[in-house]
DNA sequence: TCCATTAATGCAAAATACGCATTAATAAAT
DNA sequence: ATTTATTAATGCGTATTTTGCATTAATGGA
């Protein structure tokens, strides 16, 4: 059954006349003739009652009258609906990032995405750095936003920021500014690190820090969780080494010492995702 | 837009595969491409990413599949009610009938209707004799059932009934049997009868019956509703005639006296009114 | 009775859909 | 690396469907 002779038929039933009701929708009337000829027989019931001079709706035609008018809006809507996913602007994606830029970068980014497309639906995960790649690749996230570099098959990756690292020491502590660390000062601390993840990127460059000063860090604690780190660094318990995306974070009572380390922010995602979505959001986030 | 094409997509996006899929749909596989093809670009969207090996839905093509399975149905199912409504199997159809008759024959042509037509939706209401051509006419009604003959033009009418007419007393009084009327002991009466409506039938009847016992009745009150009648009856007010399907009514403390005068039951319609559950129905109640 | 209006129909032209055969691409097998 | 099997796309001629034009038939109103 074609549309289209529905929608003729519903502008017959609304004019009840075929001239008119021809001219308005661009046939001739004899075209329109058939078209209602044909759509009865396929349907197997009369829809208009009609003779020479009159036209009158059947009450199988008044009630598919009223029926196909909500069920074509129906599928308009659903068209439109298909239309915004096509081109991106409608749809969910998921996104994994580190805690760490929750309060720096991803706001801004979040903030770009849904003004561009107020009809998207995003949806913020927190993965552990070691399941990021698999999640990806498993199609449990979209995009992954890491500090760690990936060389993994079938995934792309862009650098889209960096932050500097920075010591992270109580307001009391005797460390005031980066002038104030040596080798002898930094070994008496105790720290506080990420969870040391062989062959990361980002716990090298703390490796490499350690390394300039020339001395082996006494770690009593590592957790993944930055906001953890923080509040254990507050309590006196120790000092550590963050990225700096941690000074947005309202964190009272703690200095943050920049360092002359930096640690890029990465966006990952799966090379053979042609959901347009993801390449509106790409897009956006490059241009960050 | 064609339906046979979203069936198409519905069967593709199912089996992934264009061959299979056009085996199942009984065409060729070149065909379904180029259906698909053409719904694609009618929609301005993709549905499907496909290369030379492999099919898989687009978001936008998920996305349709989901809504378009449903609307099908919806689609199918709206044409199957409005088939019944064609065969007249479905419907509404507004009935006005005196209320002489709601205790008699009414039930059993209501059983009759609703069994051979369960999906059928009546409604009963009482209009005053006068009005009952007028709401024909209008449409506010589509059947009247009445004990008028009418000669009125494009209302057919049909007799399906007659009953008796009966005098009705109350149990003390002193009429028990037809051979205790006389002219005498009628003239001492007091009357109470139906609306005198002139040039209705009915009435005539009953003027025709004082005729045949030549005098002229003491009528003390005239009402239209044979339920008020029978009430008065009973508070020994004064006699009644009314038809004997008044009978069937449950009315304790009363007579009813067959008289040798019939009064028919007729059913009126639109002589213009197509609607096929009218035309069940008629057949239904003239086979009664 | 005649006239104006209006839905249906015959026919040819245009548009569309279809099947057959072939092509091009790609994954699996050797 | 090469071959083979599989599979979606495409060119082309044919069949089907739809359309417009002109005409017809029916009907209500003057």
């Amino acid at each position: 059954m074609d549309l289209q002779r529905i929608k003729y038929f519903l502008a017959l039933a609304e004019q009840l006349h075929y001239w008119k009701t021809a001219e308005k929708v661009n046939i001739t009337q004899s075209a329109l003739t058939r078209q209602i000829q044909s759509l009865e027989n396929e349907l197997g019931l009369q829809l208009f009652e009609r003779n020479k001079r009159n036209v009158k709706l059947t009450p199988a035609g008044k009630f598919l009258k009223e029926k196909w008018e909500v069920e074509l809006s129906e599928l308009a809507y659903i068209h439109q609906f298909a239309k915004q996913i096509h081109l991106g602007e409608r749809g969910i994606i998921t996104i994994a990032h580190p805690d760490s830029i929750s309060a720096s970068i991803m706001p801004d980014i979040l903030a770009k995405i849904t003004q561009a497309f107020p009809q998207l639906q995003i949806k913020l995960v927190q993965v552990l750095y070691e399941n990021q790649l698999d999640f990806l690749k498993n199609y449990k996230i979209d995009l992954a936003i890491t500090r760690d570099i990936t060389s993994e098959q079938g995934i792309k990756s862009q650098k889209i920021y960096s932050d500097h690292l920075a010591l992270v020491v109580p307001l009391a502590h005797s460390f005031k500014r980066f002038e104030d660390l040596s080798t002898e000062s930094l070994k008496a601390q105790k720290f506080i690190l990420p969870t040391k993840d062989e062959g990361s990127s980002y716990s090298e460059i703390i490796q490499a820090l350690f390394k300039s000063y020339d001395f082996v860090p006494d770690v009593f604690l590592h957790s993944e969780f930055g906001s953890t780190i923080i509040a254990l660094v507050r309590k006196g318990l120790g000092i550590a080494i963050l990225p700096d995306s941690y000074m947005h974070h309202q964190s009272p009572g703690l200095r943050f010492i920049p360092l002359p380390f930096k640690t890029d922010i990465l966006i990952n995602w799966r090379a053979d995702d042609h959901n347009p979505v993801l390449a509106n959001i790409l897009k956006l986030v490059f241009d960050y």
